[in-house]
DNA sequence: GCATATAGTGTCTTAGTGACACTAACAAGG
DNA sequence: CCTTGTTAGTGTCACTAAGACACTATATGC
């Protein structure tokens, strides 16, 4: 059985890249400029070169670099869509990834892309999405809400000095409910994962403590999770 | 920016079905009669067919029933493994699939198989696979041990109805570690989903209560791990 | 009957989260 | 200067689910 006996799906890559602003969960989309679904807006990602990338995660990172100019601080596979209806131009199979970073403004200008710009998880619902990203979507949501009940991973979402006030905001956005300041500071207690900076930083009332992630270190999982 | 500008890597599929019997973590492999890595012992797998394959769940299935004749009871992605020298066919992008089946022997004669068996998860340590199977058998085995700490996932290595005794010892020997037929006990209860049956079954000293997987429920998740 | 093996229960301990009141430190306005 | 409002951080009790383990129950084999 020969390689050259089977026709090859397609295979792409898509990036879900979340960030929070302003206690609002976010997602970045960029406006296809090419066909097929040119005008529509669509997760950031294309096909892997052979050439030059090592291997899937680096052709999302660099889909990534290209497309948004963004370089995520945290990239996960999320999960493969495939079919046969879900490109036109073919048998397609995707590997979806979800990524964090801080937020930042965006401004990307390529050939490929007329423009690339954050929206809130819940205004996408109303969008019409290219192919069926809207339900990439969800599932790479479900999975960092899952993931932000039982690991630090929302660190991702903030610069590298934050305070616990912002990692609670960042939390909250996430999996759309409160949680309690006092069991978030044991966590980061328990977890090791941060230094305490000599800094403080105003906000609004007493200056908040300033934490910052050790380098190199891995995040750490909890055997609970937060109320669901 | 056509398809066609791109040289696609090959996509195939793996799958690691694990199932445990009397007490013991099991993998099947199969041992390869064709190039490349023939009369090496790999994970059974293979290339999608886009005319037969509605996606690539489908595929896994077709490729499990095809080469060892098992349907399994449960099957997840797992993780694409990817990159450039992982096949000497050329660039090559896997996706790997963890499943689930009751403990049946197995006997398959097709063409590209020459042999399927079980193999302990230790004694596969010191075998010669395949690619890189023996990375994706690790990581099948970390994931499937994390589920087993906080779901219900590890029933679907039992026949339909089944006793504590026999999951507590499947969820054993997939995570390395006692547990409390207590706290399992208190699982199943919470976890509503199964049935206790009219029968009983003798198991060497008092007759054990049966349950029976109600049809068609969700696996249950917990909030809490088993200590880890 | 007695030893032994597995099944199932009762109940105290332990650990981590939830709740919430309380103190601390800052700004703005009188 | 003092009061009020706001956010930061602490102290502590309640709650919940797992761990530990003794105890009872029911089977087998001698």
């Amino acid at each position: 059985m020969m390689t050259e006996d089977f026709k090859q799906p397609l295979f792409t890559i898509d990036n879900v890249l979340f960030s929070v602003e302003n206690g609002d969960l976010k997602v970045l989309l960029v406006k296809r400029a090419l066909a097929p679904f040119d005008g529509n807006w669509s997760l950031p990602g294309g096909f892997i070169d052979v050439v030059i990338d090592q291997n899937v995660q680096a052709a999302a990172m660099r889909k990534l670099q290209q497309k948004t100019g963004l370089v995520p601080g945290y990239l996960e596979q999320l999960e493969v869509f495939s079919g046969k209806d879900r490109d036109p131009r073919g048998y397609s199979v995707s590997l979806a990834f979800f990524a964090l970073v801080p937020y930042t403004t965006v401004s990307s200008n390529i050939a490929t892309v007329s423009q690339a710009s954050w929206w809130s998880i819940s205004a996408i619902e109303q969008l019409t999405l290219a192919y069926d990203h809207h339900q990439i979507i969800v599932r790479a949501h479900q999975r960092l809400k899952q993931k932000a009940l039982y690991s630090m991973l929302p660190v991702f979402c903030l610069p590298e000095v934050f305070t616990v006030g912002q990692l609670k905001q960042v939390i909250e956005a996430i999996i759309g409910k409160a949680i309690q300041r006092k069991s978030l500071m044991r966590r980061i207690e328990a977890s090791n994962m941060f230094t305490l900076t000599e800094q403080k930083i105003a906000s609004g009332g007493r200056q908040a403590q300033v934490y910052q992630l050790k380098p190199g270190v891995d995040i750490t999982h909890f055997d609970r999770n937060f109320a669901s």
